[in-house]
DNA sequence: ATTAGCATCCTTTTT
DNA sequence: GGATGCTAAT
């Protein structure tokens, strides 16, 4: 078995090393005295398993963090024997920059410090031969992975109309998520795509993979799982090596990084994992609440600290944010409190639509901005991104500085998606996907029909496209001008090829990108884009420098798909998802679009349920928390959805705030507008009352009427509910109840028609004169 | 082989 | 309302 690298040159003193003991003797160490007791458990418990309920703002990276510095100075194990692993990319390094900041350079040879995605395909790399690959293997993101199950899917002759490659993806993923290789897929799933063809898809996906030799997100957890299972001297390695293992956001975690987590941890047993079971959001990706809920029993002999002095947000926002998520069962229960002050209540506004919301936000800030607030510390947080550009449009009409953020990420733009393809070309012949993007762009003349013949002789041969191409120059199978182009093209890799080592490698993609016509292209092209595209290119060659290679930039590349390189020094407010604030915080907090449907997202209801709905919640909860001194609700009475205006009803998750910490306001200016739908709002009387007055339901009457056809079929009347959960309607429309075979339903664009079958919240319908599709079914309404 | 025009799908959330 | 992918026309 090939033996671990000695990294000799991390230093940290011995246990029984001078240095460890006038630390011991010099007392308790200076930074514990920052922590309050229970973060000071959290730190000291360094044996056995340890689990650290850490509620939003209890200060949990902080524990987390000194945690790791405490094991390095008592000297119990070295930089390099402790594993960290977090969930996003920004967490690790986040937490490699307060780590650094609390021990100085000794972070830097954190090099078990990253995601589960990093870590594992660090640990794949070493030992890539075990598991049938070759150590330089492609990492494919979601766009490759999809390109690759159409041609899977093509080869099958399954007709992907029918049966889209993006489904199918999803349906892998999830299996992964939860570490079933292609075999252990329960059959009735099997069955479930492609009549029954799910499972033996997989397979053959997966083998392409390894023909290609390339992994997919999900391969990365799978292959390193099977990579310890089927190799126990590899894996005792690992065990032996990481004397002490730290996981953030243990609640994200799915069932393969839990599996991967708990062979790893089995040597120590010095694991500490750290979590809300509040801040669980990422179920729709195979993130498993139960990991959190069950760690007693994974880890027999735990110890729980709960951390829940929270030192983020005032009483207001807190006690709203723990009545709300109050109504979820199935926690594990923390109590929130802080000593600060009340401050001010979050607020409640309802506006007419989604325009104006965006309106009435813009204007509150400009308010903000006037009294002094930095706008740095405002953010306005949205369910989905299509909330998004209102905001933005609205934004650069007034002249507000705004950032978005996870928006279209950098290594995600085309151009710099061609770029790489071009460079993992180079560095790795066989990757197929890559070749297949850049063979033809810019235009070389070689179009489908050499393509074709690529990939027929490429599948009868089982050698990588580039190969195949290669022979078929030598063959008089093309035309003259492919043959010559295609010619040329290899010729050109060849030579790149050869300057790998010869040149820098930010060098080299200049190089490849001239020599390719690659920037000519561009700089030919009219569109308004190209200036901005030539621009994000010499961003690309510039950001490569910072890497010792090309296959280190590459692995950069495939795992951390980020780049904020915008070091502008002007203020701005920030618009992100939900999802994308956890584990920020702002002075001030917009949440618009509290409404059904957005939020809680009706999709998550149709397709998770009751588990959905609860998620949505910690969703909510997760927003209300980001706020330091101000939250502030909105919700609108009609928005666009697929271009429609439809009206809307407010969300549940309002009537779960608590009146008493709650003020309801009026949009700034809104009777300009000639908004009457406003004025309901600011009648109700939300300080003696719950929302569950006779106010409240009128103004939810309202919006009920506003909807233009007055309580006919398109939502269940009150009484007969489908689905009721803790007295609320679990989906506003649930399939099962509303529409059998043979129904007449009418759909806002493709008219009446008659239900043929029923699938889940799917409807296949015979239209009048659409003729059969498949259909959302919260899309029809009885007619 | 390339392009333009048309149809169709869609809209969570991310490694 | 918008991007993407396919077909038909050049």
């Amino acid at each position: 078995m090939k033996s671990l690298p000695p990294e000799i040159e991390d230093y940290a003193p011995e246990s029984g090393s001078l240095a460890a003991r006038a630390a011991a003797s010099a007392g308790r160490p200076r930074y514990l005295d920052a922590l309050n007791p229970e973060q000071r458990a959290a730190v000291e418990t360094l044996d056995g398993p340890v689990l650290v309920l850490a509620g939003a703002g209890t200060g949990k990276t902080r524990a987390l963090t000194t945690r790791i510095a405490h094991i390095l100075a008592l000297g119990k194990a070295r930089a390099y024997e402790i594993l960290a692993v977090t969930f996003t990319n920004k967490a690790s390094r986040e937490m490699r920059e307060r780590v650094e900041a609390l021990v100085g350079e000794g972070a830097q040879a954190m090099q078990w410090l990253g995601t589960f995605h990093a870590i594992s395909a660090k640990i794949l790399r070493r030992h890539a031969e075990l598991v049938g690959l070759k150590p330089n293997f492609s990492i494919l993101d979601t766009d490759d992975q999809i390109r690759l199950l159409k041609q899977v899917l093509q080869a099958e002759n399954i007709d992907d109309k029918r049966w889209p490659a993006r489904a199918l993806a999803m349906r892998i993923d999830g299996w992964k998520n939860r570490g079933l290789a292609p075999a252990q897929v329960p059959a009735a799933e099997a069955e479930s795509f492609a009549n029954g063809k799910g499972a033996a898809l997989y397979a053959l996906y997966q083998e392409r993979l390894k023909v290609l030799n390339a992994v997919d997100f999900g391969d990365l957890l799978m292959e390193s799982l099977r990579l310890f299972r089927e190799n126990p001297d590899v894996l005792a390695d690992y065990q032996r090596r990481f004397k002490y293992i730290l996981v953030d956001e243990y609640q994200d975690t799915n069932v393969a990084q839990y599996l991967w987590l708990r062979l790893i941890s089995q040597g120590r047993r010095n694991v500490c994992c750290v979590g809300d079971d509040d801040q669980s959001v990422y179920g729709w990706r195979g993130a498993e609440v139960e990991n959190i809920l069950r760690f007693e029993q994974d880890f027999p002999g735990a110890k729980i600290i709960r951390l829940e002095r929270n030192y983020r947000s005032t009483g207001h926002i807190l006690a709203a944010a723990s009545h709300l998520i109050s109504h979820n069962e199935g926690r594990l229960g923390k109590t929130l409190f802080t000593d600060g002050d009340d401050g001010d209540k979050p607020t409640l506004t309802g506006v007419w639509d989604s325009q104006e919301e965006a309106r009435a936000i813009g204007e509150d800030i400009e308010q903000l901005g006037r009294k002094g607030h930095s706008l740095e510390e405002i953010a306005i947080l949205v369910r989905a991104s299509f909330q998004m550009r209102e905001f933005e449009e609205r934004f650069v009409e007034i002249g507000l500085p705004y950032r978005v953020i996870g928006g279209p990420r950098f290594y995600e733009r085309l151009e710099i998606r061609d770029a790489l393809a071009y460079l993992r070309c180079v560095a790795q012949p066989a990757d197929d996907l890559a070749f297949e993007r850049i063979v033809n762009t810019p235009k070389r003349g070689l179009g489908d029909a050499t393509l074709q013949l690529l990939h027929e002789y490429a599948r009868r041969e089982r050698v990588p496209l580039m190969q195949a191409a290669r022979f078929l120059t030598e063959s008089e199978e093309l035309k003259p001008k492919p043959r010559g182009a295609l010619r040329s093209l290899i010729g050109d890799f060849d030579r790149w090829r050869t300057l790998i080592d010869a040149k820098p490698q930010h060098e080299l993609a200049e190089l490849v990108l001239d020599e390719s016509g690659y920037t000519e292209m561009w700089r030919q092209d009219k569109t308004p884009e190209s200036a901005g595209r030539l621009d994000n290119l010499k961003e690309l060659v510039r950001a490569m420098e910072a890497f010792p290679d090309l296959a280190a930039f590459l692995e950069h590349v495939s795992l951390v798909m980020e780049a904020d390189s915008a070091t502008d020094q002007q203020q701005r407010v920030s618009i992100m998802t939900l999802h994308g604030a956890k584990g920020l915080e702002f002075e001030t907090v917009y949440l618009p679009g509290w409404e059904e449907g957005l939020f809680p997202s009706q999709r998550t209801l149709d397709e998770q349920g009751r588990a959905g709905l609860e998620e949505e919640r910690r969703l909510a909860y997760v927003g209300l928390t980001r706020a330091k001194r101000r939250a502030k609700i909105f919700f609108a009475s009609n928005r666009r959805i697929h271009g429609l205006w439809q009206p809307t009803v407010p969300s549940r998750f309002i009537d779960n705030l608590p009146s008493g910490n709650v003020e309801v306001v009026e949009a700034p200016s809104a009777s300009q507008y000639g908004s009457y739908g406003v004025s309901r709002f600011a009648n109700l009387d939300a300080y003696d009352s719950d929302y569950a007055t006779p106010g409240w339901k009128r103004a939810k009457a309202g919006a009920d009427f506003a909807r233009g056809e007055p309580m006919r079929e398109s939502r269940p009347s009150r009484g007969k509910q489908p689905t009721t959960i803790e007295g609320e309607v679990l989906a506003r429309s649930s399939a099962a109840a509303r529409h059998k075979a043979g129904a007449r339903v009418f759909h806002l664009k493709f008219g009446p028609g008659t239900v043929a079958a029923v699938d889940g919240n799917k409807l296949t319908v015979d239209f009048d004169k659409a003729g059969r599709k498949m259909v959302l079914e919260s899309f029809v309404q009885a007619g």
